[in-house]
Order: C-alpha cells, then sequence, then structure tokens
DNA sequence: TAGGTATTTAGTGAATTAGCTAAATAAGCA
DNA sequence: TGCTTATTTAGCTAATTCACTAAATACCTA
C-alpha cells in the first residue's frame, strides 16, 4: 500500500505505467520514450516493481515489463474505500475485475466502516 | 493530479483522510489522534488542502476540515483509466457517484484509448 | 575469445520532505 | 485589557528522492 502510493507519486512513473497500459516493452523501449537517461528509468522501474505495479523478465538481451494491474486496483479500492465509503457501487465492479486476487486487499488496507468483503468471491469467510 | 498523487504518498496523510471521511473535524481534534506535534498535522492539512482533497472553514476559535471526496475519485478514476482501461466497469460507476463535478476531470488527466465521457451527465458533448 | 548492445549498480550532488521547537496570530472569555 | 486556547508560521536538522555520470554485468554474435 505504502510503496504503491509512493510509486505513483512521481510523474514519469505513472507515465510508465500508462506506456505499459496495452502491451509490454523493454527497458530500452521505455527509456526512448522519456527524454531521461537509461539509468534514471531503470531506477524508476525498479520502484514500480518493488510496489508490485510491473513485472519483467529477461528474454534474451532484453528485460521486458508489463503492468499488473490487480495491484493497482487493489490498492485504490482498498483506499477509497476507507475515504470515500459513499463509493461503494465501486468495490462491486472492481471485485468482478479482481475476482481471482487473494491477499493484495490485505496490504491496501480497510477499516474505515466494514471488513473488506468481495461479494461473489468464495473465500472471504 | 501531481498534487493528489503527492498527498496521498504520505501514510499520515492517508489516515487523515480516512478520519475525514464520515464527518469533519477541527485541526486539534485531527492532531489529537496522532503520535505527532500539531504543527506537523497542520503541515499535512495544509497539503491535503492544496491537493483539493479537503476544504477548511474557520468557525469562530476553531478551523474545521472536511473531505472533498470528488477531487479524490476522479484522480483516481482518471488515472486508473489511462493506466488500466480494462477497469471501464469502474468508469460507469463513478459517474454515477460524480454527477456533480464539473472540472476535475481535466486535471485528472485522460487518453489512454478514448476521451473522457461520462454517461448520464448532459454537458460533456 | 573479442566486441557490441542492453540493462543495472554505484556513487555523487542538488532539491525536497518530514518531523521538531519556538514564536506569532487569532479568537474567546474574565 | 489580559489570560487562555487553537492553529499556523518560521526556522532548523536529518533523511529521502531524483537525476546524473561512470562503471559493472549479462547476453548475443562473429
Amino acid at each position: 500500500m505504502q510503496r504503491v502510493f509512493e510509486a505513483l507519486a512521481s510523474t514519469p512513473r505513472r507515465k510508465i505505467l500508462a506506456l505499459l497500459a496495452h502491451s509490454e516493452l523493454s527497458a530500452g523501449e521505455i527509456a526512448a520514450r522519456f527524454e531521461m537517461t537509461k539509468p534514471s528509468i531503470s531506477q524508476h522501474l525498479a520502484v514500480l516493481e518493488a510496489a508490485g505495479l510491473v513485472v519483467s523478465e529477461k528474454r534474451g538481451q532484453f528485460v521486458f515489463y508489463r503492468q499488473v494491474s490487480e495491484n493497482l486496483i487493489n490498492a485504490l479500492h482498498g483506499f477509497v474505500q476507507e475515504v470515500c465509503p459513499v463509493a461503494r457501487p465501486l468495490k462491486r465492479e472492481s471485485a468482478v475485475l479482481g475476482r481471482k486476487r487473494g491477499k493484495a486487499a490485505d496490504e491496501a488496507g480497510r477499516a474505515a466502516d466494514e471488513p473488506v468483503d468481495i461479494p461473489g468471491r468464495g473465500s472471504g469467510r
């Protein structure tokens, strides 16, 4: 949770995530789209990966990065539940998207006015 | 947008927002719930206010703070649209919640794969 | 093995952030 | 007016972040 929000606090990192919205890209391809040196981009990618927002996979000479949208959605969703309980309809929709998740809701935090409770999942209780 | 995410990057500030989820509180009441000095809390509140996430109102001796959930929802929503277009159902629900908003979607950013388009609103086009 | 490309690690300096204490401002009350 | 409470502003230090350059590592190809 903390790491997710720290990762999102940086504009270049949010842009990297947006760039990865539709397809995976190599570190070099990502760096090519920013006016920043490759080591700097590499560092941003490391922050995103530590937050669980992307994963990397080395294939041959290249390291490809792709999004892990579950963690983003779960962190934001969990937070919105805490802060803005009026948004309950969001929760239901997010649940539909996040059926396959298992643990990230714990990191995402809770305790607003009810425990995390994802309908349509079966293992919550 | 940038200010919203910077504001959310701090755990104490996220906790303050959660504390304000259900009712407004004075600066002193907020400070009383944290193990931090009042000036520090005051600074965090200033950051939250600069991001448009809370508003303050001075009444007599006290300064009361309350949430402005529209800005939070819109910023997160706009970002999710950029980064995670698969989450389109969220968008529709968020629109229902945010009927009354007018301009914050611009700050929230867009450009993922379609323009911001809130159904059920009348002024979008 | 040698040479080239891709990426990360190390190390540096400037800028920002987070918390503190002390002091200033503002409002309520005797 | 003078005292008390509530909050913010100023000024400080320690810690973190950001982007850079230079060097190291890993992989591919000849």
